[in-house]
RNA sequence: GGGCUGUUAGCUCAGCUGGUUAGAGCGCCUGCGUCACAUGCAGGAGGUCGUAGGUUCGAGUCCUGUACAGCCCACCA
């Protein structure tokens, strides 16, 4: 191995093989231990026909900081990964590519060929995004990976489904369900999308069947006429009073039709009368049933029309719409059309316009379901972050309506039902029967239909833990801490996971929620495959690495609300990272002799430590309680913000830069202690980080000095805790001072444009704490400010004439003008400050003198005040006293 | 029709339970090839916190109205 990192950050480098290092050490799999506290995620799993995508990628180091870090923290941490059979997607994506390559349709192949071309399809491609997951740093435990078809899954599904048949909750039935034409399948309420589509109404007059006037009604879908059973009005509609009870005509198809009265109807919408045709609409079906009314098909499974459309039989629904309505105006049944926004269901696969359809179909009864899962909600069991997304959660619950699980489909889990050949009779069973209850028969055939997608994913949290199998994993990791989804998953699955294992494991799958946004392009556009606009992680990962994909997608967001890529925001992540590699092979240089070997290092000896040593040590202390509740919280914007801000602006900015001089100077203990502490920073840096930049973190930890008894890999170390042995608030207090005197000398030299590499010397006059401070702090004031000298003046008197100042709080700074020769600037420099400082003693004495605020406030807050003004007037003074002598030199 | 979110620097966003001079990254301006890093260093400019009221000693932060943007739910012919 090299004696340090390379001189470039090359994330391709090293990334992979720590992976692979990882992985092959099993560092991803737990080891149950009952004496610790579990912590589990279920991996939403992706289906199997999926790319990675970036919604992917926030996904995905959302739960691995968390899993990091709680695993870091003590907890015997399970991350279980796995995929989705995703029945509608697979399906239509393998016929579509046996369709290109061999032209054959799904009924050329019939049902057992199909199935096996499509495990074959997920034994090649199935396993592709596992591969993606690995670049993102996931750590997972692939050795407990699941997919929803395999053999434990699918016990599980058949005996979830067998029970709720068993309590009466599962039914089959004949309803009006939601058809898309194109998948060939019905659909679940949730997976129709409504589209406001513009569109029209059409009003047509039906004559009346005794010759009388008829009546008028408008529809936006005149193709469904031909099922048209009825004309309903509302009751109490002065208007058509008179017609209820008689008939009217359908047009061109000469059925007679009786016009009925129903609450329905709203007398203020269109005509305020509706034609009624339960074959194609939720709201007529109830009229029907209401009324009896009979129910006829017209538009077939396809889309296309049926005998009872006459003349338009064969045709696809829409063309037949536009010749309909031709016909129609040619006969003069045609009154007007309106332009009208239609609202429309689309099939949230293909984006085909459903189709109401009367169909047998099975179900599952919601509401007993229901109501258990929103009683977890309440009482606090389930807790979604943020919290307003437990109302969507709620509100869905409440309204639910019965859930249509049967699919005509292939590829999934089908249906254990067994009807026997002989007699008919239908017995629903984990395996198929032997004998039929009602004949004796032997002969079954099993229902040719498939569950719903979501049926077997919602019991998820523990199919993959062995259920219904009581396993140790079961009894260990269930219920699992936290799930991660976005917001546009919470009826599809977060709910169903709710009920089911409520209905099964009496409980709530999971403790929290956590739901975040959607990533979206630079312009704040969806990224979708129509628009183009996606962009690949696996290309960003290629050009920026994992780490800097993660810290970017992870600092970048407010907890449920979208985030936007840009590139840019990649490049400043990596170039933190960047960052942290170069100064890390800073460290890493003065820790190592030529042949690779250590240098000394000083021990836990704190008497040896400098101000600025501990400085830092109480700087990173101080800041542990604040990270670990965000991350406790879920907080991990502020988090990595936190991190950020420590290692850029406090590590690197100031404490490597002190670090050089005792460094590169003679002192050997100096040296040692230096290194010490440089250790001791960087390695509490690199595990605060490490949640967030798992590679790069892991990558730099291997070049440092091991500790006895230290864990293979840093992802195994202990998270840092606050510890009140480094709390060194004085030290602080002189490191900060310094600091600021520093930057005040920086300005100053700025301002005059005097060269950065020229040696200046400053008068300091200080009150009795600062200058004992600034005294301890003389050598980073020389070193970082660039000085030749530093020194105090006791008085006024001793602080020459001609010099450029700053003033802080207690201190005066001062820079002998012969040595910077800029009176202009100096001038401008004291006018700006004297009215910044004069504008601040107004406000703060406006403040003070209000009674009400001196009577009300908090004492503390009070002092508070008065501190700052005394500060104020105190800087202002200086500036004032200044001002007249740099006046002076000017006008010279 | 119901519900939710956002509106803070040119851009993208922080700002937790109301209390230092409202912050960061990117961009911009001025210097700097300094031996960890130019994927960098130092310094700087830039904001009436959408708008109108209210509560309060004090409001970007709480309340009400309002405008704009966006999202979700909903069986209106």
């Amino acid at each position: 191995m090299e004696n340090n990192l390379p001189k470039n950050y090359d994330p391709r480098a090293f990334e992979d093989r720590i992976y692979e290092a990882w992985e092959s050490s099993g560092a991803f799999t737990p080891k149950i231990d009952k004496t610790q506290k579990p912590f589990t995620i279920m991996m939403p799993p992706p289906n199997i026909t999926g790319q990675l995508h970036m919604g992917h990628a926030l996904d995905q180091s959302l739960q691995d900081v968390m899993t990091r870090f709680k695993r870091m923290q003590g907890y015997c941490t399970l991350w279980l990964p796995g995929t989705d059979h995703a029945s509608i997607a697979t399906e239509v994506k393998i016929l579509d590519k046996i369709k290109a390559e061999e032209g054959k349709t799904k009924e050329d192949l019939g049902r057992e060929e199909f199935l096996k071309r499509a495990w074959d399809w997920k034994k090649q491609y199935g396993g592709r995004i596992d591969t993606q997951i690995r670049k993102l740093g996931s750590s997972c435990d692939w050795s407990r990976e699941r997919f929803t078809m395999d053999e434990g899954l699918n016990k599980a599904v058949v005996e979830h489904f067998c029970r709720l048949y068993e309590k009466g909750l599962i039914y089959k039935g004949s309803r009006l369900i939601n058809w898309c034409p194109v998948c060939g399948s019905a659909l679940s309420d949730i997976e129709v999308e409504h589209v406001d589509k513009n569109g029209k109404y059409w009003y047509f007059r039906y004559p009346g069947a005794d010759g009388g006037e008829g009546i008028t009604v408008a529809t936006s879908r005149p193709e469904t006429m031909f099922s048209d059973v009825a004309i309903a009005v509302n009751p109490d509609d002065e208007r058509y009073k008179h017609l209820v009870g008689k008939t009217v005509i359908l047009p061109l198809v000469g059925r007679e039709i009786p016009i009925i009265a129903d609450p329905y109807p709203d007398p203020e919408k269109g005509t305020g009368a509706v034609k009624i045709t339960p074959s194609a609409d939720p709201n007529d079906f109830e009229v029907g049933l209401r009324h009896g009314l009979p129910v006829i098909e017209c538009i077939d499974e396809s889309a296309h029309m049926m005998e009872t459309a006459g003349k338009y039989a064969g045709m696809d629904r829409f063309e037949c719409r536009k010749a309909w309505v031709a016909d129609l105006d040619a006969a003069g049944y045609l009154v007007k059309t309106e332009d009208m926004v239609i609202p429309t269901g689309e099939c949230y696969r293909c984006h085909t316009v459903v189709e109401p359809r009367i169909s047998e179909q099975w179900f599952v009864k919601m509401k007993p379901i229901a109501e258990p899962a929103l009683k977890i909600a309440e009482t606090g069991e389930l807790n979604f972050v943020p919290d307003r997304f437990r109302k969507i959660y709620d509100h869905w619950l409440e309204e639910i309506r019965d859930w249509c699980i049967s699919r005509q489909l292939w590829w999934g889990h089908r249906i254990p039902a067994y009807y026997c050949e002989d007699c008919g009779e239908m017995v629903v069973a984990r395996e198929e029967p032997h004998t039929c209850p009602k004949c004796g028969g032997h002969k079954f055939r099993q229902e040719e239909d498939v569950l719903d997608t979501w049926f077997s994913s919602q019991l998820w949290p523990f199919s993959t833990l062995g259920w219904p199998e009581k396993t140790e994993d079961l009894e260990y990791f269930f219920p699992t801490t936290t799930l991660v989804t976005g917001y546009d998953i919470i009826f599809f699955w977060v709910a169903r996971m709710a009920f089911a294992s409520v209905d099964e494991m009496k409980c709530s799958p999971f403790k929290d929620v956590l739901i975040h946004g959607l990533v979206r392009d630079a312009q704040g556009r969806k990224m979708s495959k129509s628009l183009g606009n996606g962009i690949d992680p696996l290309d960003v990962i290629d050009q920026y690495g994992a780490d800097a994909l993660r810290f970017m997608l992870l600092s970048g967001i407010a907890p449920g609300s979208d985030i936007r890529y840009s590139n840019d925001k990649v490049e400043s992540a990596r170039n933190f990272a960047n960052k942290l590699w170069n100064a890390s092979r800073f460290a890493i240089m003065n820790l190592k002799n030529e042949d690779g070997s250590f240098k000394p290092i000083a021990g836990e000896d704190t008497a040896r430590l400098m101000p600025e040593d501990r400085w830092m040590l109480s700087v990173i202390n101080d800041s542990l309680a604040d990270i670990t509740a965000n991350m406790e919280k879920y907080e991990y914007a502020l988090a990595a913000g936190k991190i950020y801000e420590l290692i850029w602006n406090q590590f690197c900015d100031w404490y490597i830069e002190l670090a050089k001089g005792r460094l590169y100077g003679d002192d050997e203990k100096q040296k040692e202690t230096t290194r010490f502490v440089l250790v001791k920073a960087l390695k509490a840096l690199l595990k605060l980080l490490h949640p967030f930049m798992p590679f790069i973190t892991e990558e730099i930890w291997s070049f440092l000095p091991r500790e006895e008894g230290a864990k293979d890999f840093l992802m195994h170390e202990s998270w840092p805790v606050y510890d009140p042995a480094l709390d060194y608030a004085e030290d602080v207090a002189t490191l900060e001072l310094a600091m600021d005197a520093i930057k005040a000398v920086r300005n100053i030299r700025a301002e005059a444009g005097a060269a950065p590499s020229k040696k200046l010397g400053v008068v300091l006059l200080a009150g009795e704490t600062e200058r004992k401070r600034l005294e301890a702090a003389e050598s980073y004031l020389l070193n970082l400010a660039n000085l030749h000298s530093v020194s105090f003046a006791s008085g006024k008197e001793e602080v020459p004439e001609e010099t450029m100042s700053a003033a802080l709080p207690g201190v005066e700074i001062y820079v002998p003008l012969d040595e910077l020769l800029d009176y202009e600037a100096e001038y401008a420099r004291l006018t700006k400050e004297r009215d910044r400082l004069t504008t601040e003693v107004s406000r703060q004495e406006a403040k003070l003198a209000n009674q009400n605020f001196v009577s009300r406030a908090p004492e503390k807050v009070i002092s508070n005040e008065r501190e700052k003004l005394a500060n104020y007037k105190d800087m202002l003074e200086k500036v004032l006293s200044r001002l007249p002598l740099v006046e002076a030199k000017l006008k010279r």
